[in-house]
DNA sequence: AAGTCCACCTGTAAGC
DNA sequence: TGCTTACAGGTGGACT
């Protein structure tokens, strides 16, 4: 799924949902989504009667605080909903969410959780690549500290940017992906951003000067922002927490958009692949 | 040691 | 109609 824009999308329906609730109680129904292989009933046992301080974002995770309870310490609940994680949230009146997974389709339902208010968060993800791992907050804060920067954040300039991607020989489209450089972006945001600055995918990152990194910090941040006041790009699986659909993908300029014109120049887009993924680009403006 | 490949899964679409 | 293959928004461990 899911890049920076969509994962923060979902964050919004949900932390207004979570935030201030207790875990009344947890269902594991696909265990392989327990990202260490934790056995499902412990896990559902840690969780069991914690309150939701906070859900936050963190690149492409996102991170559920649940507050410290008896002898248990503050702790966070790590969730990558990675290429078909869902959720959504059902009312009291649906008990188990049964109604909402009918409507919703949701028919590789991984993990609920009863609240407290008795809602039912569902968590459905046909691929299963995605899912959960619970975390003490020292645990979390050195995995957070292998993440890069955050795309979006006030104060991150074209020199920070620069400062991520300048070094090594690895092509452009590749650094953007690296998670440890910029985090948050994703094969669809990547083309979108090197087609904004005018940039060549294949591009190795030591031939950049400031003036693409410039661009290129314009071209990301404008994509990334505009993603998400559109609620994200649908291709196929992706949805808001309510069910509904993002969208940005009309508003794509190159991605998945192979043998069409380029918006800019008229080009006919190509598709390349780099690391085993697709790149999309404009042969006639992206040098 | 940075950069690339591949497995992890299921579903869908295209080609024959 | 069916079968086979390629590919899909991500990540991390195993390679070179």
């Amino acid at each position: 799924m899911p890049e920076l824009p969509e994962v923060e999308t979902i964050r919004r329906d949900l932390a207004p949902a979570l935030e201030g609730k207790a875990i009344a109680s947890v269902r594991i129904r696909k265990p392989d989504i327990l990202m260490d292989g934790d056995c499902p009933r412990q896990f559902a046992s840690s969780l069991h009667g914690r309150r939701i301080s906070s859900v936050e974002r963190r690149g492409k995770n996102l991170l559920i605080h649940l507050a410290s309870l008896g002898r248990m310490q503050a702790a966070v609940l790590q969730v990558q909903v990675r290429m078909t994680g869902r959720f959504a949230v059902a009312p009291d009146s649906d008990p188990g969410g049964r109604l909402l997974a009918e409507r919703l389709k949701f028919r590789h339902v991984a993990a609920q959780f009863e609240l407290d208010d008795g809602r039912t968060v569902l968590y459905d993800d046909v691929r299963r690549l995605g899912g959960f791992r619970l975390l003490t907050t020292e645990a979390w804060q050195a995995k957070e500290r292998e993440l890069g920067s955050e795309p979006l954040e006030a104060n991150y300039t074209a020199r920070a940017l620069a400062r991520d991607l300048a070094h090594g020989r690895a092509p452009i489209k590749n650094a953007l992906l690296d998670q440890r450089r910029v985090a948050g972006v994703g094969n669809i945001y990547a083309s979108e951003a090197l087609h904004r600055a005018r940039l060549d995918p294949t591009r190795a990152c030591d031939t950049l000067d400031e003036m693409d990194m410039r661009r290129l910090h314009r071209g990301l941040r404008a994509v990334l922002s505009e993603a998400l006041r559109e609620a994200g790009t649908t291709l196929r699986d992706y949805r808001t927490v309510n069910g509904s659909s993002g969208k940005y993908q009309d508003r794509l300029r190159v991605y998945d958009r192979e043998g069409e014109r380029c918006p800019r120049c008229g080009t006919t887009i190509r598709r390349v692949l780099q690391a085993g993924r697709s790149s999309f680009f404009c042969p006639g403006c992206q040098i």
